[in-house]
DNA sequence: TTCGACAAAATTGTCAACAATAACGGAGCC
DNA sequence: GGCTCCGTTATTGTTGACAATTTTGTCGAA
């Protein structure tokens, strides 16, 4: 179902980001070594272009690299996690805000539909379509914000936490908590109403924080 | 007095850090062309070597690559800096309320300090020294608060936005406007005022995105 | 047995050369 | 005279090989 040994195409950008596909969909785990060598035949690319491909992804957050000793897949801990919660609780607000301000109508009528379409899959069980619905509201949102400075550092903040964020969908019961937080978002967005968006974007992350913290109680109880 | 042609020292790190700082200090200019044989030869590395660095660079923001058509320069125009500062305005608020929360009796002297050395500069019109107390201040919050990947995240915007903040600073009656404000920032912080501190932030980053356009306006007054 | 030094293997950092692509300029054509 | 086409030139993309460094494994001595 994946692709095979020996990809084709093995333009620059594509090593890239076949590589980020690959941590971010789990194939390559937390500290897992990415040597050089094995990428370059994985991809069928040159060894310059995977360390062209790790250098950027390095700057990304996705990957760490240490002096002569090679590149292996970045760890985010709990509170990494919840750091980047806290600055996307911040970008989020402003993004909510901006949107709000500069949302046409056609604009509404496609969040409406998303958030329809979120009720639906809630209402259903099914997790994993609420899950994409939740990350393609989110992009939206900030594609309509126009501030792609934020847009920016917001996606480059999804690829790290994306991790922790799907452990946390996966949680019983979560899907209920964080669904009337997101209609809120949308209802406020929706109705050119700023202040209230940036606020229904911060009680939503602040949700999440929790979340993330409670989670991590749950799964070792017992911390020293 | 800067470096004469060909430096030594070509490590990776040496040569990013080498172009970094020509360009925030202003020795490389906005949409200059970095041609990968010309920086070679300048800096006395390889070429794959300022390759490796201008990749970095990109993703720093700070340089723009276009497939076949080389690097250059980035020119960060007066929207993305305004962009800029209102992701600034919102992170800075962020840690300056973690610092008021953490900061430890120590650091209260410290920012005191600074505050007193930024009230002699503008006293005694030193503009450029009045700069750099400013940038170290805000630095010295983002350390403070603990907040790393809020840290990362401005200390990278701030390489972006670097030119339009010394354009900026040069302004006549400037620094007697944001000095008051950042010492309400320090005295909220240094009294563990969360609130107080972020409001303070945001106070002053509203001050520079008016200051910005402003700026803009009188340097261009008739735009079509 | 355990510790340290030393050799071997694995891996990254660096370099020079080659191929591919896009900007540039002139000749030919309408 | 202006425009298109094509060769030239400059510059980037890619490859393979070599050097430097770290890690691993082994041997000998306390």
């Amino acid at each position: 179902m994946t692709e095979s040994a020996a990809d084709r195409q093995p333009g620059e950008r594509s090593v890239v980001a076949a590589v980020r596909d690959a941590i971010v969909r789990g194939e390559f785990v937390p500290n897992q070594r990415l040597v050089e060598a094995d990428l370059s035949a994985q991809f069928g690319a040159s060894r310059a272009t995977v360390r062209a491909a790790l250098i950027e992804l390095t700057n990304e957050g996705l990957v760490e690299r240490v002096q002569n000793r090679g590149a292996r897949v970045r760890a985010v801990s709990l509170e990494e996690a919840v750091e980047i919660s806290e600055v996307r609780m911040m970008l989020e607000s402003l993004c909510a805000a901006k949107a709000a301000e500069r949302i046409s109508d056609a604009e509404v009528g496609e969040l409406r539909e998303l958030g329809e379409r979120m009720q639906m899959a809630v209402a259903g069980g099914d997790v994993v379509g609420y899950s994409g619905l939740n990350q393609r509201l989110h992009r939206r949102i900030r594609e309509i914000s126009g501030q792609r400075t934020a847009a920016q550092v917001l996606e480059r903040l999804r690829g790290q936490s994306v991790r922790h964020q799907f452990r946390l969908a996966m949680r019983p019961g979560r899907p209920q908590v964080s669904l009337p937080e997101h209609l809120a978002i949308i209802d406020a967005i929706c109705a050119n109403h700023p202040e209230e968006a940036a606020e229904a974007a911060r009680v939503h992350l602040s949700s999440v924080i929790e979340a993330l913290k409670a989670a991590d109680a749950e799964v070792s109880p017992l911390h020293p």
